[in-house]
DNA sequence: CACGGATCCTGATGGC
DNA sequence: TGCCATCAGGATCCGT
């Protein structure tokens, strides 16, 4: 589910009602990820100072380290004072004294991890390669042209590798291109500083767009307090396979890269 | 190093 | 309670 969007939007969703709390308990389901690098009582008593945002993980500033937390491809969260007894599916529960925070993903890729304040090499590991943000100061123009300067991969991939800007995943990636005008198969290295320029502009325009949006809810990601997006249904090529493009009627088209589905408009998009 | 593919896991869907 | 193949919003690891 969660790309940047899904992810500020939940960050939105909780980060000021969790702020200030104390850390009372943790329940955990069975294994992410990733393990979570401490031990539980190293956590107890710790009080959650605010919740930022890097890439496609939330970032919880404890008192003394970080617990970073990702969403993988099925994950949600919930927060609230009285959440229903722990599913199936749930598989962290970060109680607090002013609410759970719970982690629900069926399929598992999602992950927190605890960083302590000593700590760098964890974070490091898991933030330090990864490209600018994309709603951020640091996201230029000619800087992101740069970036696609020698890479000889296809730019769908090369968005979705998060290497030039961060963020943008399957969904976007699509939309982002369509709006630029760019078809997802074109060399990373052949694209004009024009073009970049369009689709520098294009993710930045789409992403804010679908923060607004509240996220894209194609089969059951919510926010914190459990409501669906609505970005899907504005999307102009993503999941619209054979559908007439919003724009000149020609049926959308759809090729896998990299074992992940990519549409496009063969007439709008061009090589 | 850059690139492409396999891989982790569970559930939904559609063809037979 | 049919069985099997395919696909799903991510990102790391491994071979070339």
């Amino acid at each position: 589910m969660p790309e940047l969007p899904e992810v500020e939007v939940t960050r939105l969703s909780f980060a000021g009602r969790i702020a200030g709390a104390r850390i009372e308990s943790v329940v955990l389901g069975k294994p992410l990820r990733w393990p979570l690098g401490c031990e539980l009582h190293q956590l107890l008593g710790q009080h959650v100072l605010q919740v930022r945002r890097r890439g496609k993980y939330l970032l919880l500033d404890l008192s003394q380290g970080l617990l970073l937390m990702h969403l993988g491809m099925s994950g949600s969260m919930s927060f609230g004072m009285s959440l229903p007894a722990v599913g199936k599916h749930d598989h962290f529960d970060l109680v607090t004294t002013l609410g759970t925070l719970r982690l629900h993903d069926p399929r598992r890729f999602g992950a927190v991890v605890y960083a302590g304040a000593e700590d760098e090499a964890v974070a490091q590991k898991l933030l330090g390669r990864l490209g600018v943000e994309p709603l951020g100061e640091g996201f230029d123009a000619l800087l992101f042209h740069q970036a696609l300067k020698g890479r000889k991969t296809a730019i769908k991939q090369l968005l979705l590798s998060g290497q030039a800007v961060v963020g943008v995943g399957n969904i976007y990636a699509s939309e982002v291109l369509f709006m630029a005008g760019i078809r997802p198969t074109t060399k990373a290295s052949l694209i004009s500083k024009p073009r970049a320029a369009l689709l520098h502009r294009a993710i930045q325009q789409v992403l804010a767009n679908a923060v607004a949006k509240g996220g894209s809810t194609l089969r059951d990601f919510s926010n914190a307090d459990g409501e669906a997006g609505h970005f899907q249904l504005e999307a102009m090529v993503y999941d619209r396979a054979g559908l007439p493009c919003r724009v000149c009627a020609a049926p959308v088209k759809t090729i896998r890269q990299g074992q992940r589905s990519t549409f496009y408009c063969a007439t709008c998009q061009k090589p």
